[in-house]
DNA sequence: TAGTAGTTCCCCACTTTTCCCCACGTACTT
DNA sequence: AAGTACGTGGGGAAAAGTGGGGAACTACTA
């Protein structure tokens, strides 16, 4: 299970260091793609394989599924973590999420989640403020 | 499993490098034809057969069933890979399909998709400001 | 029937990108 | 204070993409 909040450098190759206890779940082969609030989110094979078969069954004859699978499943790609525990992350995604030099990886569950520094501070703060208005429409979704 | 965006050159001849990783499923076969939103689908004759079944049960007494038919049978054509890993597209797909000199190409699970990278770019600006909207219906098709 | 033109396919060579490995630095631990 | 673990940076080898020359095949024409 992924948790928790990490600061890690991309360096000029566009490679991320991935923190070290996760390492040994993602050395299986790793997929990232575009996530949604304009982050990344990384997954194993086996969880990305459950997402993508769930994916693959939407009606292509329909204008939304085709660009919500263009924009998760054209955006996802293969990721090999290299001996120092680093995955390579192609410039389309960079770009797609605004990613600079400081990136925080955040643990959600079964996926890892890669914010700008900045988008994460602010995307932070507002929800910490907004957070006792959420938790209450979360009631409706069974929390 | 077809994913990713990669980002190929049309040469002179009308030939379109395929990505490493997919010749291999592309080698026993593969069949292009037109697409919706202004692209090209290249599918392994396998994946094609499939569909090819599916439109076959359209009801040809429906104006738009015959020409959704039309489109995507008559559109379509047996493409060869080359030692180089490339497939030759027929012009008048590559007219269809505003293919210029940069073209990208999409993973989508089944099948993989040809665009002017001009297009794709403006398509993808476009779904990306959309995303949590259409994210947020994804929900209620089980996403 | 043979010649010519147009296509298709194969192969060679160049360029660019990717990936792998080594080395350094910093921070934490013992 | 020294050693170890982890994050970071960069150099070099290998692989993948690209472009063009030339052979084989077809079709059309004289």
């Amino acid at each position: 299970m992924f948790i928790g909040e990490y600061s890690h450098n991309l360096d000029e190759k566009g490679r991320l260091a991935v923190p070290k206890k996760f390492r040994a779940d993602l050395s299986k082969g790793a997929v990232v793609t575009r996530g949604l609030d304009n982050c990344l989110f990384l997954y194993t094979k086996i969880e990305w394989k459950k997402l993508a078969d769930k994916l693959a069954t939407l009606p292509f004859s329909q204008a939304k599924a085709r660009a919500f699978a263009r924009l998760m499943l054209a955006g996802a790609m293969d990721v090999g973590v290299d001996k120092q525990g680093r995955v390579m992350l192609p410039e389309y995604l960079r770009s797609f999420a605004g990613l600079k030099k400081q990136v925080v990886v955040a643990g959600l569950y079964n996926r890892l989640e890669l914010w700008d520094q900045k988008n994460w501070e602010a995307y932070k703060t507002k929800s910490e403020k907004e957070s006792e208005n959420i938790a209450e429409d979360m009631f409706e979704l069974g929390i």
